[in-house]
DNA sequence: CCAAAAGTGTTCGAACTACACCCATGT
DNA sequence: ACATGGGTGTAGTTCGAACACTTTTGG
């Protein structure tokens, strides 16, 4: 085969998409914003952006996010590519989607205004263009799964957050209520979590301490072959 | 922002990988083949094709899968996209990476040998082109996750094999080796196995016997809310 | 003093682990 | 008869599930 070989294939679009989930309210909210060019301008879509030359698809997926939120350093993970033939009404795209992490209290209503999006919980998503609606329930079952097993909820959380936060939170993500008890020793148990003096008095009288996640403690423990399991 | 904004962005090739697994002799192999145009003519890659005008990116797998081995119909999962800009040599090649779970026995030698390819053992991977390691070693761990959740490891076997067989499989998957009783006495109460009056002898004077996966069953038991665990 | 959320231990059963001997049969 | 892999059950332990009352404090 020749070495010209590459330049008879077909070339493509390539997007990425990225599903930016935030917790607020008890609830998991997904980032949208109204599309603003044709086709389907004016319907609601996730986050996305062409990839250009020069870009890989990682670098891509968090220039996206930087441009449309203003957001830098969030986790960010691939879900995967999305590319049946038809899956955009405007041209043949294939997109990698990509999930976000962030804490929604570090931005502010006007910024999301600025940039024409809007936060929705995710039980009350709209129809969404494409396969969005997809990719966001992709997101969210592998968000359930690496939740489980890894210590990412907590980015979704404010650094200074508290128990019943947390237990609200992945409450929200398993979509299943816990026992507030037993959620409770199984953190004390792992030993990854740092007690502040403070105390959060928003939501009662008493007012719940505020704990930090200790990444460092994570990490040596990680090193001792320690498994995190929520 | 006009119609016309699709045909400003850049285009790429796009191409499917397939990690394309077997069990052999208690070891999980995987299907490299010669790579047989340049750049790194000679090299061992893995099964690979650019994705088509009219073509879905499942579809490509699928199409890639059968021209390259002869075969139709197995379990096959994309595992994701990798695209970083210098992943390929020749020129910018957006891959999007499926594994498959191929029975070994079910093609022979010479076919394989049609097709330019061989199987090794995973655990003896030479060095392939580009990304694709690490492809192999992404594969290998969904396939970890994957098979102690699903019943997708009967793929990789005959229809009918023995449950000493299914054992290696599990432990060659796992990387640990597993305690006969429990694992026997785990798939017993699953109820997912037909026992079948036949046994195979090469490998022992007594014999084992032969199961076979009941699918009707296990559907029959997911409905009822059962889940597979392994 | 009352309402409303935060915090705290124990018991029970299920599931997992560890473990050793007999069986069948071809040579 | 013996070597080789196939097959079987039990006891101990760990882990997860269920569960109810006391504490704090602003109003």
């Amino acid at each position: 085969m020749p070495a010209v070989f590459y330049q008879e294939q077909a070339k493509f679009h390539v997007a990425v998409d990225c599903i930016i989930l935030g917790f607020n309210n008890n609830e998991l909210n997904v980032l949208l914003y109204k599309r603003n060019f044709e086709p389907l301008k004016g319907e609601w879509s996730l986050m996305g952006g062409f990839v250009r030359s020069g870009e890989g698809l990682d670098e891509a997926a968090t220039r996206v996010l930087t441009d449309c939120t203003g957001i830098n350093t969030v986790f960010m993970e691939q879900i995967g590519a999305y590319g049946e033939v038809t899956r955009d009404q405007g041209e043949r795209v294939i997109s990698v989607a990509y999930y976000a992490l962030v804490s929604m209290n570090d931005f502010s209503q006007e910024l999301w205004e600025h940039y024409n999006a809007k936060w929705t919980k995710v039980t009350e998503t709209p129809a969404l263009i494409f396969d969005h609606n997809q990719m966001l329930l992709d997101s969210l079952s592998r968000l359930k799964r690496k939740a489980a097993t890894r210590p990412v909820g907590f980015n979704l959380l404010p650094e200074k957050f508290t128990l019943p936060q947390l237990q609200c939170l992945y409450e929200a993500i398993y979509q299943v209520p816990l026992d507030k008890r037993n959620f409770r020793k199984k953190l004390n148990a792992m030993g990854i979590l740092e007690k502040l003096d403070e105390k959060d008095r928003r939501n009662s009288r008493r007012g719940a301490f505020y704990y930090m996640f200790n990444k460092e403690k994570y990490d040596q423990l990680l090193e001792q072959g320690f498994y995190f399991s929520l």
